[in-house]
DNA sequence: ATGATATTGGCACTGAAGGCCAAAAAGCAA
DNA sequence: TTGCTTTTTGGCCTTCAGTGCCAATATCAT
């Protein structure tokens, strides 16, 4: 398997997905996500405007670079939650995890992320991302709870875990003096306080 | 101003947003979303493709219908709440009124809701109308609260009000057996029991 | 009738997205 | 070296969403 991977038949890829990613940003960055065309990233790269769309099912898709991946370690972080632990902390503490980056690609995470919430192009496609992410989320309470994965529990705590995930990144992205671990907790205690009677 | 509405001077239209809707529905539930193109809204109609665009600005508006008015009812919805009324309270109250229809309208409403829950593409833009509908929480708690529109709780409750209408809608959907204002009512209680310790 | 006014719809264009397939570039076997 | 197999590439073509432009159209007012 990694000959496979070293030597393998037919003809090489002349690209990958972070490289189209990094040519894309570049694009994005200097002439904004609507203007840029897919036609402009391929010229940049010297490549083949079918050849990017092989990588990605749509321009959409790009800022949010192998998201699956992303996704099934999120299932897994999720699923190291011990039993013993509260769901709502557990869900808390793993999406805190997930969303943790070392220093030195923090500044790439935030210029991603601004560019997600910014352009509202993208952020109606980045929804079907936010479903995905909700489900991962219903799926991992309902084998908790032994539900349904479409049981009112599972759905209604995807639902607001997602909620409070945009609203810290919301303030993550509003402010400078504030982490996103920060944010994420100051998210669910706010959310607590107006429970309140 | 009554005698504008009647007769005014010009071209008089030859459709209006409802029969639109109405045409563009059936087609819909005929051939799907995606595969019902403007031309055929527009040659079932017999009006001219030009003249659809300029009553819904693009054709995943148009099973919104006239969002921009309803919107405005329920900010309006909302600031009858009394103060004395605590904040998560008005606001679930103004939510349900909100999604109270005659029975006369419910089929329809639900097949309208079907159709934008289960069609991806319009998914995606329909989080354009969930931003909004936030943003309209988020102006109500921020009034009530002295803060700004951006400030962290507005953003938190809001995130977190549509994920419970959010979730209450899919369950709604799901199954037969629940009103709508029951299952926002389940939403919030069952939130409620997964914030416990 | 004539002019002012507002809507319509045809034409042309850009850009996303996807189907199709021959060309290109590698490895492998004789 | 030659030919066969495998895999990726990218060009060509099509459909459809969406937009700018503007002449044609239909009404009201005088």
């Amino acid at each position: 398997m990694s000959r496979a991977l070293e030597t393998r038949q037919g003809r090489p890829p002349v690209t990958n997905h972070a490289a189209i990613e990094r040519a894309a940003f570049q694009l994005f960055e200097m002439r904004g996500f609507d203007t840029t065309t897919l036609d402009d990233i391929a010229l940049h790269m010297g490549i083949g405007r079918r050849t990017v769309y092989r990588y990605f099912p749509s321009k959409f898709d790009i800022p949010w670079g192998q998201f699956d991946q992303n996704l099934e370690t999120f299932r897994g972080r999720l699923n190291l939650s011990p039993v013993t632990v509260p769901l709502w902390k557990g869900i808390q503490e793993a999406v805190i995890d997930f969303n943790s980056f070392d220093a030195n690609v923090l500044d790439q995470h935030r210029q991603r992320m601004r560019l997600i919430f910014e352009t509202p192009s993208l952020q109606a496609h980045s929804f079907l991302m936010y479903q995905r992410w909700r489900g991962v989320i219903a799926e991992f309470v309902a084998q908790r709870t032994g539900e349904s994965c479409d049981a009112a529990m599972p759905v209604t705590v995807g639902h607001a875990s997602l909620g409070l995930a945009l609203s810290a990144y919301d303030i993550w992205l509003s402010t400078e003096k504030l982490t996103l671990s920060d944010a994420l907790d100051s998210s669910l205690s706010n959310l607590r306080q107006h429970l309140e009677h």
